[in-house]
DNA sequence: CTGAAAGCGCTTACAG
DNA sequence: CTGAAAGCGCTTACAG
């Protein structure tokens, strides 16, 4: 039962032309090469017959390239990178590019084993949230001259292309606009990782308080293990609250640590009211189906998309490097 | 800048050996091949020394296989897929396996290319969720010996591997829970996709009411059509709401759809209490947060994200076509 | 207008 | 104990 696939030497063969002739006219080069018209038709209409595909490894093996673009993440299951995913595929996919992809779990030992995996199936270029650690392989992609973009998370010893969002404005904005509403006893619950989108989360809420001239032991700033799972999360949130009952706002560094924190909240048997605010990092249907409903700092998913592609383009058109550009979009404060 | 990699020529030269033994230690074949522990530790210590790593596409040109999995879905961001992707990558990977994928769109035309793509680049297995009509090309890899796992969508006409769950069974123990406590007027919202998965949530529905002695015009079944915006489906929803203002029980066929239902209740001003139910399919975080928590369908991620690698890498370990297995799961009414 | 041949980087049967 | 050589399925510079 078992088939075998037609090769370029088997439509040959029944054209009765030389590999040659099926290379050229596969890859649109007979018109230029002067291939009559005759032998075009008689070999496509052989290889529609056929249901000959051309062998994509063996191309690959000999330009070199392979039309595939390899997104890494941290985790795909994450709402927010399988909705980049998404778009990614759909952009990529109507220039004629597939996304192959793969999650980190946010550790450099994958990350690299991965970067080693797509070096080694010749994946054109790389679209990568970093784990921190990567440094290196990054760079060692960049030296060979594949295109890359980074996103969401920064790497500040790499000159190479980023997008992403302004985290410190972001969380700026969150905690003035608590401050403005005449909250006195903000919490900011985030993750204990060393990554600048988190410390720029910490540093904009800071800041904030800062200039509003609220005293440091006035608020709370809650690490949550990284490892941690939800239900040691959930019992860390439920101690704070319990610890700090002034608490009248709280930002989440993140969308999962907000899932935790409203969890955690019910489970306290507090309520989201005019005595505590709360506003979540990533919007998702879960704040708008919230009751009451929950404000959140929205990334213009769409738009980062679009740079990432954008530059990825760039880079795969020219064999000229081209500028880097590391560009920082507004995140959006949903007011709900 | 541009560093090249190096190949299995350069390591042989640097060593002083041919590239056979290089191939050899490479692949663990160095010991039966009697190769000197001085030849392998010369050999092995210049790959270190050089970063070398097999050119993957040429292995795969050769041998005719990639230890790549692909796996093709409607939609990556779909959080039930997302789930199972991520199971699916992490336990592919533990047995050395890649996992490729990329979303459909529920098209027969995208599943067609994806599964062409993949073949081209000689993935050694497919696990599926199948659109309507991409029953010729499943076929095809079946009849080229490929190993294929189908999983939630069912594919009737095909002989081959399924993981899924008895959806007719779900949708009944839903309908029944309703009818036991004391629900008249049962809704359910399904999408207007003629694909067995939907066909069974809506068969097990009707005979529960059926078995109850309910007649057809007392219930309503609404069939959202496939390609709506979530605004359409919402408007829909909210004008089947206020057109049977006696329902009291809504089953949910999909998560989406209770997500759009959940909007369209809020948007009515009707509350979720004792006079309506709500039971919707595929749990997630977004139901337990909401107040009151939504009843749910739950499908054991797990155990289909085992069962399939399980029979994946039976496939794969024999030359032997093995037994053809339909898997199916029950799934869990979880009432809150 | 078309073809023979080299080569991409591997693996492996064969030979010694 | 190790190597020369064929071949996987393509692309492309070169030749005619």
């Amino acid at each position: 039962m078992s088939t075998k696939a037609s090769s370029i030497k088997d439509i040959a063969k029944k054209a009765n032309v030389s590999i040659t002739t099926v290379s050229f006219i596969l890859n649109g080069k007979a018109v230029e090469k002067n291939i009559s018209a005759a032998v075009i038709k008689r070999v496509e209409d052989i290889i529609e017959a056929d249901g000959y595909k051309p062998n994509q490894v063996a191309r690959s093996l000999r330009t070199g390239n392979s039309h595939i673009i390899g997104l890494i993440v941290e985790d795909i299951a994450n709402p927010f990178f399988a909705g980049i995913a998404r778009m990614l595929e759909d952009r990529a996919y109507k220039k004629g590019y597939k996304i192959l992809y793969s999650s980190t779990e946010n550790k450099a030992s994958k990350t690299s084993e991965l970067i080693n995996l797509f070096k080694s199936r010749q994946v054109d270029a790389y679209i990568i949230a970093p784990a921190l650690g990567a440094e290196k392989d990054i760079q060692g992609l960049i030296n060979e001259g594949k295109p890359v973009v980074l996103f969401d998370r920064y790497l500040p010893e790499l000159d190479v292309n980023y997008v992403g969002i302004d985290n410190f404005d972001a969380s700026h904005q969150a905690a003035e606009n608590f401050i403005e509403s005449g909250k006195k006893h903000l919490a900011l619950v985030t993750v204990d990782l060393e990554i600048e989108q988190i410390k720029d989360r910490e540093a904009g809420f800071r800041h904030a308080l800062t200039e509003a001239g609220i005293k440091e032991d006035q608020s709370v700033i809650l690490k949550v293990p990284f490892g941690n799972t939800r239900e040691e999360t959930i019992e860390l949130l439920v101690g704070m609250l319990s610890a700090h009952p002034k608490i009248d706002a709280i930002l989440f560094a993140t969308n999962y640590l907000a899932i935790s924190g409203l969890l955690a909240i019910k489970k306290t048997k507090k309520v989201i009211n005019k005595h505590l605010s709360v506003i979540a990092y990533d919007d998702g249907d879960i704040f708008k189906l919230h009751t009451p409903q929950i404000s959140a700092l929205e990334q213009p998913l769409e738009e980062i998309a679009d740079r990432i592609i954008k530059k990825i383009f760039e880079q795969l058109g020219s064999k000229m490097p081209v500028t880097i550009e590391k560009t920082i979009l507004p995140a959006k404060l949903l007011l709900r």
